[in-house]
DNA sequence: ACAAAAGTGTTTTTTATACACCCATGC
DNA sequence: GCATGGGTGTATAAAAAACACTTTTGT
C-alpha cells in the first residue's frame, strides 16, 4: 500500500509535489427505536467555523499512532456510552475543496475524510452532551441541512445499513441477548420499511434458517399470548456465513 | 468530513498531537481473458525498499490538488493504454505501522492507502513497459506473496468484483460494444466459476430482463450456427438499476 | 452426413407471497 | 368472553435448476 515507488514516469518526478493531509474520521452512527419505528441517526452541533452552528457527523482528525478504526471508536466513545454496536468503514472522500478550510487557515494541508457507519443500541446508548455542544438523535427521514457533504454520506450510509441488513446478522449485534421474534421482525420493518415482508412468512423464513435458538423462556407484553424469547446462535451461523441474500 | 471541531473532551487537547500523513492509492485492476477462462489481475515489480523485488499492485501518492479518483485513473493510465473501464473505490487501509517506512524515512509521516478496483478490457489493455520495473498479468488464482498486505486487499477486491458482476452491469463496460451471448456468458463464468448457471437458463434470464437489444447482425466463429449479437441497452436498464440481484 | 455451436422448450423443484386460522394470555 | 398479540398452516404464484431437444452453420 502507499506505493510509493511506481513514479516511473520520468515526466513527472519533480514537478508535481505530493500533497500533505491530515485525515478526518467521521461516523455515521444509527439506532432503531422499536417502540416507536424510528430509524435514527446521530447528529452534533458544529462549535467551529466553517459549518458554525450547523449539524453535522461526529468526526475527528487522527492522531499520531492511531488506527482509524480506533479513531473511530474514539470519537463514539465521546458521544455516546454503548456497549453494544456493530461498525465499519463507509467510504472515503477525498477530493480537494471538499473542507473550506483548506485555502485559509492550513498551508497546503488537505482535509480528507475516512467516514465510518456504525449501529448501536438505541435503548443502551447514553448521549454524552458536554456543556457546548448539542447532541441529538434525528430520525433520518427528517434531517436537516448538514454541514460539508454530509447529507450525501448519510444517504450512502443510509443503503449501507439496508444492505447490511438483509445478508448480514448486524440486528443481533444491537438486539437485546434475548429477542422476540416480533422485536426482530419490527427492527427488520422499521430500517427496511414495513412493507419489506408479510410478518409470517418472516418467521418462518428465519426459523427454518436454524440459527435462532428458542430458549424456552417466555415474556408476556401487556395483554395477548406470551411470546418466545430466541438467542442468535452465533455456531449455528457460521456455516451461513459466506451465503448470499440470507435474511428478509 | 473531516470534522476537526469536535475535539470537546478537553483532557485530550494538545496532549495527543495529529498525524500527519501522505495519502497512496493502489489499484487492483482485474481484468478477463475471455480466450483462455482466466480471471487476471495487474502486477508490478517493486524498484525500491520496502519490498523491492515484490509484486505489488501499482500505486502512487496524491499530488497537490489531485482527487483521489484522479489519482487512481493517473495510476492506471501509466500502466496500460484502456479505453473501456469500469472504476471504484474499494476500501482505506490507514493503520499505523502497515508500511515499514514510517519508522525510518519519514519523520512521524504516516503512509494511508486508498485502494481502487477496476475492471479493464482484456483484449485492449496494452500494458506500459517501462525500461526498468516489471509488469504482467497474474491469473488470481496464481498470484505470488505480494509487497505489504496486497494479498489481503486482492481477496477483498476479489470478493468485490464477484457482487458486482451479480447486481450491477459492469460486465458490459469490459465486453466489445456488441457481443454474443455467449461471450457474456463466457466472461460470467469466467469471473464466478464454471458452474454459477447452466447456459440456457442463464440465456433466458438475461434476455427475459429486457435491456439486451438483438442487433440482427450475426457472427460465425469456426464451425457451428452463426451467434446473434446484442447490445445493452443503457436506457432499457435505467428502470432496473436499483432493483436487487438482476444478473444471475 | 455429421460435428459443432446457437438457440428453444419442458419438467421438476424450490422459494416467495398472500392469507386464513388456531393459541394463550390479560382484562 | 373477547380483544390482543403470538404462532401455525395452506394454497397459489413465481423463480431457479436440470436437461432434452431443435436449428443452422462449416467441413
Amino acid at each position: 500500500m502507499a506505493g510509493r515507488s511506481q513514479r516511473k514516469s520520468t515526466r513527472s518526478a519533480n514537478t508535481d509535489p505530493l500533497e500533505n493531509f491530515k485525515v478526518g474520521v467521521d461516523n455515521v452512527i444509527f439506532s432503531v427505536d422499536t417502540a416507536q419505528n424510528r430509524l435514527l441517526v446521530l447528529l452534533v452541533m458544529r462549535q467551529e467555523e466553517p459549518f458554525l452552528g450547523s449539524w453535522s457527523f461526529p468526526g475527528t482528525l487522527v492522531r499520531q499512532g492511531e488506527s482509524l478504526e480506533a479513531a473511530a471508536y474514539r470519537i463514539l466513545a465521546e458521544k455516546i456510552r454503548v456497549r453494544n454496536l456493530y461498525l465499519e468503514q463507509l467510504y472515503t472522500f477525498g477530493g480537494p475543496n471538499r473542507d473550506p478550510r483548506e485555502n485559509v487557515d492550513s498551508y497546503g494541508v488537505r482535509y480528507l475524510s475516512v467516514s465510518y457507519f456504525a449501529l448501536v443500541r438505541y435503548a443502551e446508548a447514553e448521549l454524552i452532551a458536554d456543556r457546548v455542544s448539542g447532541i441529538a438523535w434525528y430520525p433520518v427521514s427528517q434531517v436537516p441541512q448538514l454541514a460539508f457533504d454530509h447529507n450525501q454520506i448519510l444517504e450512502y450510509g443510509h443503503r449501507r445499513l439496508r444492505n447490511k441488513l438483509e445478508y448480514s446478522p448486524v440486528a443481533f449485534d444491537v438486539l437485546p441477548e434475548l429477542f422476540t421474534l416480533n422485536d426482530l421482525y419490527q427492527f427488520y420493518a422499521t430500517v427496511l420499511g414495513d412493507n419489506f415482508s408479510d410478518y409470517s412468512n418472516f418467521r418462518s423464513r428465519l426459523l427454518k434458517l436454524g440459527f435462532l435458538a428458542d430458549t424456552g423462556l417466555k415474556v408476556t407484553r401487556g395483554a395477548g399470548r406470551p411470546a418466545t424469547l430466541y438467542r442468535f446462535d452465533s455456531e449455528a451461523f457460521a456455516p451461513l456465513k459466506d451465503k448470499p441474500l440470507v435474511f428478509i
